[in-house]
DNA sequence: CTATAAATAGAAATAATTTCTGTTTATCCT
DNA sequence: AGGATAAACAGAAATTATTTCTATTTATAG
């Protein structure tokens, strides 16, 4: 959960402040993707002084730590979900179109390749997109 | 080739107009993915008068049709490419990180499942990324 | 407790995309 | 070929998501 989070951004000498602790509090309590604008509703409920750019710089710093990831849905706003796993194994997510639940996609598919048509293979990228239970 | 790109607008009771002639060859020549604002620069080369929203709105119209994809890169702009394959069948890309050049990925190898963690699945939307012979 | 670099707010800039309106044009039908 | 029609278009303007900048605050190491 949550502790995890905050000593993978310790160990690597990012400061623990009380707006990053909210924003992974409410990702933890919303379950769900987030746009930067959402988040940043919630966080004034709190902090009555709260930036835009902070939320933006700390999503992207989420990103970089393999504790949030980016999800891609209609419009053209971002999106952001917790990965959910710290173990660092490499996997996907399937997103629920309606209400933008996230988990964690159990396997990988692709195989283990390094080259295909010439190219060198250097990552994928992949999403599920479907409708979570509550939304059926 | 092109001539099939045609045949499916023409199907579909959209117009053949010069602009969309040039944005098709302009893909077919260049063999990479393009952003709005480039196809725009090229086409003004040949068109003095064009304007970008007509750009815009094309290329989301090819890819209803299933001309074009969108691709994903860095930074803040969007990507379309050619999807080259005119039987329709499912498959994915591999994307140049260089050189921005796109084929086709023959074969998905996603399973065929309804679904899983009481996710009905939808759809599932890939990308690989590499770099291509001539960019090694 | 202090020094220091990192994080922040707030305002402003940036730039991609969309919307709107009036004009042009591809296509269908005589 | 000529005319009617809806689709496509240009150009300007609006929108809005994201980024940059600067001065101030704050978490943390020593
Ligand atoms: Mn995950
Ligand atoms: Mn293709
Ligand atoms: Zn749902
Ligand atoms: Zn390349």
């Amino acid at each position: 959960m949550n502790a995890d989070y905050l000593k993978k951004l310790k160990q690597d000498h990012f400061k623990i402040t009380p707006k990053r602790r909210a924003i992974l509090d409410l990702f933890d309590r919303e379950d769900k993707c987030l746009t930067p604008e959402t988040i940043w509703e919630h966080l004034k409920k709190t902090f009555k002084q709260s930036g835009l750019p902070g939320i933006y710089r700390n999503l992207e710093l989420f990103v970089k730590q393999g504790i949030l990831i980016r999800i891609d849905r209609e419009g053209r706003k971002r999106y952001y979900a917790l990965c959910h796993d710290h173990s660092g194994h490499h996997h996907h997510h399937i997103v629920c179109v309606e209400c933008g639940r996230v988990d964690d996609f159990p396997v990988c598919h692709f195989p283990d390749i390094k080259s295909t048509k010439g190219y060198k293979i250097l990552s994928h990228s992949m999403q599920i997109n479907g409708i979570c239970k509550s939304c059926q």
